[in-house]
This record gives C-alpha cells, sequence and structure tokens, in this order.
DNA sequence: CTAAATATACTCTAAACGAGTATAAATGGC
DNA sequence: GCCATTTATACTCGTTTAGAGTATATTTAG
C-alpha cells in the first residue's frame, strides 16, 4: 500500500526459487499470483494490455500484467491486483471481476527465467484504450494475436482447416485403440463442437474450451513446455498463435470467453465506450467483441427498446454520411430489473 | 493422495496461530483453502451439506467441509477438495465447479477457535442425496436455514418485512448526511432491487448480493464476529438466519446464487436427479432450487421440445393418480450447440 | 362406482425476433 | 451546384416463442 502511485513502471518481480513453505502444522503455504487481463476496443480491434520482458528481446515472452498477492501490503485480492497493474503499466482500473483461480498448471522450471506462482488468480478489466492517459508500459495488442482461430471478422478463418482441423483429428485418432475408461465425451465431438466442423455451428463463448483442447492435444507451445505434451514434433507447422508467459494465455482465453458472454446479458459495454458515443460505434464495439456482425437497425431497437441508451441532444458530424445522434448509458438500468446487456441478433448467414 | 478411501471422517484440522511465511523476495505466502458448498434436493427441499464441530457443541457452527490446500499432497486445487470432502463426509464428489476466491475477509481471531485461511475457494457441488451411500458425517440441511429470506415458496416470506425491511432502512437513513463522495448506487436503491421493495420485482439470482448487503449492514453474525460492523446492538431482534464458520455462509450464498443461475442455460438439474425420473419430479427439483411455481404444461414443453431428455418406456405407477412416463437425460444434448437448461417460465401471478 | 388427483395433448394470443424496405441527411468528386 | 455515395433512422411484415388456458386420459382412494 505504501507504493508510488505515480505512472513509472517497475519491473516485474524477480524471484528466487521457492524454499518449501510449512505452517506450524505441515500444511505448505503457496504463492498467490494476481492477474489482469485488460480489456479494451481500440479502432474497433479487440485488444488487451501486455507487459513484456526487458531483460532479453530475443526469447522475449508477452506476459500479463501480474504480481504476487502479499496480505501484509494489500487488504483486499482486488487492491492487490490495482496496485501491481498500476505498478507495471500506469494504468488505474476502472472495472475489474474475478474470472478463475488457476492451480493445476505445469511445474516447468526453465532456468533463468522465473518461477510461476502456483495458484494464480485471474481478474478480467475493462477499460477505455483511447482515455487520454497512455499506458506508460506494456501494449495493446489485439487478442488475435494470440488467438487466431477466434477472428471470423472475415469467415472462418483458415487456420482451422489448414492448420487446427488435420492435427487435432491426428490427435484423435492417435486416441483410439483405448482400452481404459472412454472419456465421457468423445475427443472428435470435442473437437467438432470446439471448431465449428462437420456443419456445427460456431459458438463464440468457447474460447476457454478451445485454448484447453489445444493445449490437451499439445498443439500450442504452452503444452511443450510445461512437459504436459509428450513433445511430439509437428515439423515445420507453424504455431498456433503466441504463446504466452505462465498460464497466461488461459487467463486471457478466460477473460475473452467471459467478455463474450457477460456483454449479451450485463451492461459491460459501456466500460469500453466513451462517455458519448453513436449508436454505430456502439455496434462496431460489440462487434469487435463478439466477431459476426449485426443486423443494424434491429441492432438500435434492441438497444433503444431495452433502455440502455439515452439521447444526449448533441449530434455528431463527419461521420461520412448523415450526421448521427449522440447517445449516453442510461445508469437507471442498473435499478431496474436484471439489467440487460446487448441482446444480439447475428444473421445466420454471417454463421460459417 | 494417499489418504484413506474409505468413508471414516476425519477431524476438521486444527491449526496453531499461523507463523508469518515469507519467500525469499519476502512475499508472503499464504494458506489456502478449499470449501465445498455440496448441494442437493431431498424431499423438494434445496440441501446443502455441512459439518458440526464436534468439539463444543454448545456454541457449535455449521460450516462446510473444508480444508487447506497443499501442493505436497493436491496435484489440482480440485483434487485436493475431493479429498477433503471425502475425508471428512465419506462422500464421493461427482460433479463440480469453482465458485469464486475470497480474499477480503475479517481477521477474527476468537481464542480457542480455528484461525481462518486468509484465502479460500469456494467450489459447487450438485450430487444426489438419496443416492444409497450416504455421508458417514455431516448432515443435509435446508439452506433456507441460513438464508430464511430467500424461502419463497409460501409467498414473500414475512422476516424480509418484519425484521429485514426496518433495519437496512434504519442503516440507509444513518448514512444520510454524509459528505464524502457518494457510492455509484445508493443505499436505499441497493435494498429496494435486493429485497424486492416498492413493487420492484424479486430476483432469485441475487443471493450474494443480497447475503453482502446485510453483512455491509452489520446485521448478519458474521459482520459482527469478523469486526467489520460497528456492533450495532440490534437489542432483542431474532438473528437473520443461522451464522456459519468463517466465510462459509458467503460460500453457500454464491453457490446457491450461481446453482440458480446455471441451472436455466446449462443442464445441471440432472446432476440432481436420478437416473430415471418423470417430467413432474424434475419441475419439483427445479422448483426446490428457484422457488416460484412454474407452469407445468409449458414447463414439459419447453424441456421435451429442447430435446433435454427421453422417454425411457417405463411408466411410474403410484403416482396418485394417471401413472407418468419415466425420462432419462438425453446426453446427446452435450453435443448441441450450447447446451441449454430448463428455460423456466415463471407466473407473474408468484411475483410479489 | 365415483370423486379426486395426476398426466398429457392441444389451442389461443401477444410479444419478441429476424429480416427487409423506405426515406432522410450528410460528404466528396466533378 | 449536382449527383453518386454513404450513413442514419423509421417503418413493415412474417415467423417463432412465451405465457396462459382448455380439454381429455388414466390412475388411486373410498
Amino acid at each position: 500500500m505504501n507504493m508510488e502511485l505515480s505512472g513509472r513502471a517497475k519491473p516485474i518481480p524477480e524471484k528466487a526459487q521457492r524454499a518449501p513453505l510449512k505452517d506450524s502444522m505441515g500444511h505448505a503455504a503457496v504463492e498467490i499470483g494476481l492477474n489482469a487481463a485488460i480489456v479494451a476496443v481500440l479502432d474497433n480491434e479487440p485488444v488487451a494490455l501486455v507487459v513484456r520482458d526487458t531483460a532479453d528481446s530475443a526469447g522475449a515472452t508477452d506476459g500479463l500484467p501480474f504480481g504476487p498477492f502479499s496480505p501484509r501490503d494489500h487488504r483486499t485480492l482486488e487492491g492487490g491486483l490495482r496496485t501491481w497493474v498500476r505498478d507495471q503499466t500506469g494504468l488505474e482500473l476502472g472495472y475489474a471481476e474475478q474470472l478463475y483461480t488457476f492451480g493445476d498448471r505445469g511445474r516447468h522450471v526453465d532456468p533463468g527465467d522465473m518461477a510461476p506462482p502456483i495458484v494464480s488468480i485471474g481478474y478480467l478489466a475493462l477499460t477505455q484504450a483511447g482515455d487520454g492517459r497512455g499506458v506508460s508500459n506494456g501494449a495493446w495488442r489485439t487478442w488475435y494475436h494470440y488467438f487466431p482461430w477466434e477472428d471470423w471478422r472475415r469467415g472462418r478463418p483458415d487456420i482451422i482447416a489448414n492448420e487446427i482441423e488435420p492435427r487435432l483429428k491426428a490427435w484423435a485418432e492417435s486416441a483410439k485403440p483405448s482400452n481404459g475408461p472412454q472419456p465421457l465425451i468423445a475427443r472428435a465431438d470435442r473437437i467438432r463442437m470446439c471448431f465449428a466442423l462437420d456443419g456445427a455451428a460456431w459458438d463464440e463463448e468457447k474460447v476457454l474450451e478451445r485454448y484447453e483442447l489445444l493445449y490437451e492435444a499439445g498443439l500450442v507451445d504452452e503444452a511443450l513446455r510445461d512437459g504436459r505434451s509428450s513433445a511430439k514434433v509437428w515439423g515445420d507447422h507453424p504455431r498456433l498463435g503466441l504463446p504466452m508467459k505462465f498460464d497466461h494465455r488461459r487467463i486471457l482465453a478466460t477473460a475473452i470467453n467471459r467478455t463474450r458472454a457477460k456483454i449479451k446479458y450485463r451492461p459491460v459495454v459501456f466500460e469500453l465506450m466513451p462517455d458519448d458515443f453513436t449508436l454505430y460505434e456502439l455496434q462496431k464495439t460489440v462487434e469487435a467483441i463478439l466477431g459476426p456482425h449485426l443486423h443494424k437497425q434491429n441492432f438500435r431497437r434492441l438497444v433503444e427498446g431495452a433502455g440502455l441508451v439515452e439521447p444526449t441532444g448533441e449530434m455528431k458530424t463527419r461521420t461520412g454520411g448523415r450526421p448521427a445522434k449522440l447517445f449516453r448509458f442510461r445508469r437507471e438500468v442498473l435499478l431496474e430489473r436484471p439489467a440487460p446487456g446487448v441482446r444480439v441478433s447475428a444473421p445466420p448467414s454471417s454463421r460459417n
């Protein structure tokens, strides 16, 4: 709590190897990592705030802002997170919610690298990227850098048919002559559902499921690094998305997943918007998060009909066409029954 | 992992006072508690599995099955949880999901009592209460013992109008002449929304919000115990629900909340049901969780229409009337787009 | 045999959803 | 300044779904 309030960036804490810690009963105490997936929309592009190891830029891997939770310095988990984010990026967090606590991670100890915390708590934060106070450290990067298969803005991404489908199917085949207990859902079915193969519909809310499937199949770099996959050599196949430090990519997947789900039933888009905006800008922001294109006329009807916005009275000219009315978020919806999100209606034509 | 597999119950671990633990960088390591809210439906009554201090039965407080996470013994967080539950209650957990990680708890140190873990991870488990293998320790108790204001099965519970409303309104009044920064939502509004006052509709998904509001207002025993409320004396007012150990009541509130929400959009009711059941039994189970009565004819249409169940071909006689067809869960829905839950339609007449 | 209880099929209406058409008001190139 | 283009916004229409009610079938209790 007695940390600098300035935006100057502190280096990510370097940790020596951990000595086994025990309390008086012999129960091991563990170190807890706090991690923030900070999401924004920049030029209709969904982005996350990543920090980079400044040490060696050669094998530098992106990571999320993070730091250990120390009950002595932080009164609450979220408080600790905000402190770390401020120190590392200069950003003062607004909306933040807890995502998940991960504890079953690979114990990779890359010599020269930091050891990951045993347990890490992931948070989702939503903010405006271009709200004046920029970040002093770290950079906004499209989340599609890490999850190229999630980018359906120009139709089904090629990487699915070219890379993911064949490699996953090979993985599924390799498990066929199993004599042990069959899993509840067969690998082939999981693959089909996750990646919309064989006519299945694309579900944009399966971000985490997809990443974990790829991890399990050993197709993302983290799986090999953690020693989870049997070090299969995929020849000269390109890597599937950029890897991240520790389990940060999994946390980011959880964050994207939560954002996509929550935007539909809680008014969280407005955390990503400036105070005043046009309905088209709002729609573009929703589309940046969700992917497919929405029906413009219905979108405006739904948003206005749900009482989510109210006109400011001002107009925005220079839109390239007829000037658009400016709207603001109608805060009072929070006092109405279950404050709704943007009920989106994707045209079936945009599926697949 | 090398623990007994038998159902014999182990006592809840007693801990001495904690010595400050630090790693080589000076970051404090903390002890993590794993807590299970195990939910079932017994005779159309929603119940949770609680364990009781056997030490002194006088001031005995109910608690959830729990124990510390020790990375040495547990490979995963969930694995550790399953071990603790098995040891303490003899129950082998089926469906389980992580709820939330709590870290901002009161540091109450009641001499003679155990010290609570600094960070506790709550899990929700769903199971059948009467599935043969009973529990060897612990008891199934209605969750309305701890949350009487959630029991709307016979209309609005009296405790809201008689106890909660006046005390909360007094608390809201006491904050009126504040000169500091106003909170985003006024206390009076939060009270109205949470407890459906002044014509607001009851939202059965605000379980956690309600408990936390009562905690903040100092109206639940835990608040005073934690030193969070200014020890207001509420005279001879009855206590609002039974208190629980540590933050277990908050975890149970989170569990109820999640169960009520999830049952609507994922097929989780079936974790609470035997393999074969009638549609009426299914409806009664849903109503036990959600509260209000559903429209019978529409319920069956929705459930059948969504492809959630399929007839077994058998009939159940002795229902007190015409025999009912037996159904089973149609597992294939898990392979269809977003596996749906029971889309319930509460008649507006049952609101308020 | 009859009343009461439950199961289940079917109908009806209003609202919501998804998609399309029409029109208004700006910009930019010529 | 005119016109093609672009964007904003209003309105219509058919289909689906939700909510509620009616009718009928089949059992048990007495």
